[in-house]
DNA sequence: GACCCTCCCCTTAGGGGAGGGTC
DNA sequence: GACCCTCCCCTTAGGGGAGGGTC
C-alpha cells in the first residue's frame, strides 16, 4: 500500500526522521495520530502530519516534556508561542552559563592533576609565587566544640550566598596563620578558601616557602616542621601566613592517606641576622 | 545521638548538602553506604564520607551515571580520572555548541512571530530588500511521479549532509524561476532553501514586489496574480524569481489554512515602456 | 521476507507516601 | 514530636522483545 503520499507508520518514520516506536508513543499518548487505520489496525499517516512532527520536534528543544507540547499545540498561538520563545531563549542562556561554570571548574582541576604529576614530591625550596585570585573565608570559629567539619559547613553556606552560581565542588583548601604556624599549631586552619575565577581576594604574590608532600587531610605536620627548618637555615622568616592545599585529593586518589599536598608558607628575609 | 562526627540520614543529608532520599538510594545501589548501622537498622555516616558526595556530585555534574560513578570510585586514579576530565570538556564544549545553534533557531523564529504580527495583511508594493544570506537547495526534481515531499526529502538529507549540527525546525520556504512565474505556474517550488546564519549562499538584494496573505501551504496563488498586475501597472516586470515565505506556519497557528505568507518577487523596472 | 499489530517488561535518579518502630 | 526503618508505587520517552497476523 504505497499510495502517492500515504505513509505506514515506519515509511512516515523514515519520512519525518522519527522512529517507528517514537510515533507509537506518540500515538498511545495521543499527541500525534495516524489519519486513519485500516481495518486490520494498521495505522497510515498523510505527509501534512509532518507539520505536527516538526513542532514537536522544536518544542523537545525547546526542552517542554511531551505532555505540555500536547497541550500547547491545542492551544497555540502566535502570541502565547512567542511567549515560550522568549521564556526558553532566556533558558537557554542559563545553560550556556552553568556550562561555562562547569567548565572552568573541570579545567581548573585538570590543571591541578597536571600539576601534580610534574612535581617532584618532598621537593622544598624558597621561590617568587604570583598572586592569585581566590575566595577567602572568614576566620573559623571552633568555639563552643565547633570542629573544622562545623567550620566547614559555615564557609561552605556563606560562600553559597554569595555566589549564588559557583560550584561548590572547587576544592577547598586551608589558610594558617603566621601566629599559629610559629607555634606550631596546625590543626585547624584558620579559613578556609578556594580558587575560582570569579575569586574577589587576592592571594597575595611574593616569597614562599613551597613543599609537597602525600598524606591525609591534616596530615602534613612533618612538612611544616621541615619547612619552617628550612625557612630558619636559610635566613628568612615566617611572614604572612601559610597555604595548605590538596592538589590531588579524593576526587582522583582512592587511598586517602595519599593525596598530595602542597603547602606555601609566605616568607621574608630575616632583618637582624640571628 | 549527636556524637561528635557522627550524623543520621538526615543529619548527614543536610550536611552534605544533599536529601534524606538521595542517600538512601546511593547505599540501595551500593554506592555509598553509611560506615555504621546500629542494631536497630539506623543508618550513621562519618563526616569524612563527605568526599565521596563530592565525588559524586563532580561526576554527575560530567554527566556521568551512577552506575558509572560506582565503577569509577572503585578504580580511580589520577591518570584516568584526568582522562574523563580531558574528554567530559570537549562534550561540554559541544553541549555549549548546540546550545548556541538552538538558540539562533529561536531567535529566527521569533523574530518572525514579530515581523508577522507588525505586517498589514493583504498589503503589497514594491520595496528595495536588502541581501540575505541562507541555504538554497538545487533544482527540485519531479520527474518519475515524484512530489514536492519526496523533494522536501531530497534537500532535508542533502542539506543535513552540508551542515551535520544544524537544526532542521528551521522553517524551509520555495523559490520559483521567473519563467515559471511568468507562466503562472507556481505549483511546486523549483528549489527549497532557508535562512539561517550559517547560510552560505545568498539571496540577492534589490528590488522586489512584496506582498502579504493568509493561507495553507502553496495556497497564495492569489496573491501571485494580484502581485502580478501591480508589477505590470507600475512599469516593472518580473527580474530574478519569487521568494515564498511561511512567516506564521504550524509552529504559531493551528488553523492549516490560515498562515501568513509572505511573496517577494524579484522586479526591474521595464526597458521599453509597454 | 518484510512489515504490522498488541501486550509487556525495562531504564534514571530519586520523590512521595503508608504503616510501624524509636530518640 | 521528630526522626528512622522498610516496602511499594510513580515519573520520561521511548527501546526491545515475544507471539501472532499481513503485504
Amino acid at each position: 500500500m504505497k499510495d502517492k503520499g500515504i505513509f505506514s507508520v515506519s515509511a512516515f518514520a523514515k519520512y519525518s526522521r522519527t522512529t517507528k516506536d517514537a510515533l507509537l508513543h506518540y500515538d498511545r499518548i495521543g499527541l500525534l495520530s495516524p489519519t486513519f487505520r485500516a481495518e486490520n489496525g494498521y495505522r497510515y499517516y498523510h505527509p501534512g502530519q509532518l507539520a505536527i512532527i516538526n513542532v514537536i520536534r522544536t518544542m523537545q528543544d525547546l526542552g517542554l516534556t511531551l505532555v505540555e507540547i500536547k497541550e500547547i499545540i491545542n492551544g497555540r498561538s502566535q502570541d502565547n508561542i512567542a511567549a515560550i520563545f522568549t521564556e526558553q531563549i532566556g533558558k537557554i542562556d542559563e545553560k550556556i552559563d552553568d556550562l561555562y561554570n562547569t567548565k572552568e571548574l573541570f579545567v581548573t582541576l585538570r590543571n591541578n592533576v597536571a600539576i601534580g604529576l610534574a612535581v617532584k614530591e618532598k621537593s622544598l625550596g624558597i621561590e617568587y609565587v604570583k598572586e592569585a585570585s581566590y575566595t577567602l573565608g572568614e576566620q573559623n570559629d571552633y568555639s563552643k566544640g565547633a570542629n573544622d567539619f562545623d567550620a566547614l559547613n559555615v564557609f561552605y553556606s556563606k560562600t553559597q550566598e554569595r555566589y549564588p552560581k559557583l560550584s561548590l565542588n572547587y576544592p577547598v583548601w586551608g589558610y594558617f596563620r603566621p601566629e599559629r604556624i610559629k607555634k606550631y599549631d596546625w590543626r585547624w586552619p584558620d579559613k578556609y578558601f578556594f580558587y575560582h575565577p570569579q575569586g574577589e581576594e587576592v592571594r597575595p604574590g611574593g616569597l614562599y616557602c613551597v613543599g609537597y608532600t602525600r598524606g591525609g587531610y591534616g596530615e602534613c605536620g612533618e612538612l611544616y616542621k621541615r619547612s619552617l627548618a628550612y625557612i630558619e637555615k636559610n635566613g628568612y622568616e615566617v611572614f604572612e601566613g601559610a597555604y595548605e592545599e590538596y592538589l590531588l585529593n579524593e576526587i582522583f586518589i582512592t587511598d586517602e592517606k595519599n593525596y598530595l599536598i602542597r603547602l606555601m608558607i609566605s616568607v621574608r628575609e630575616k632583618e637582624s641576622p640571628s
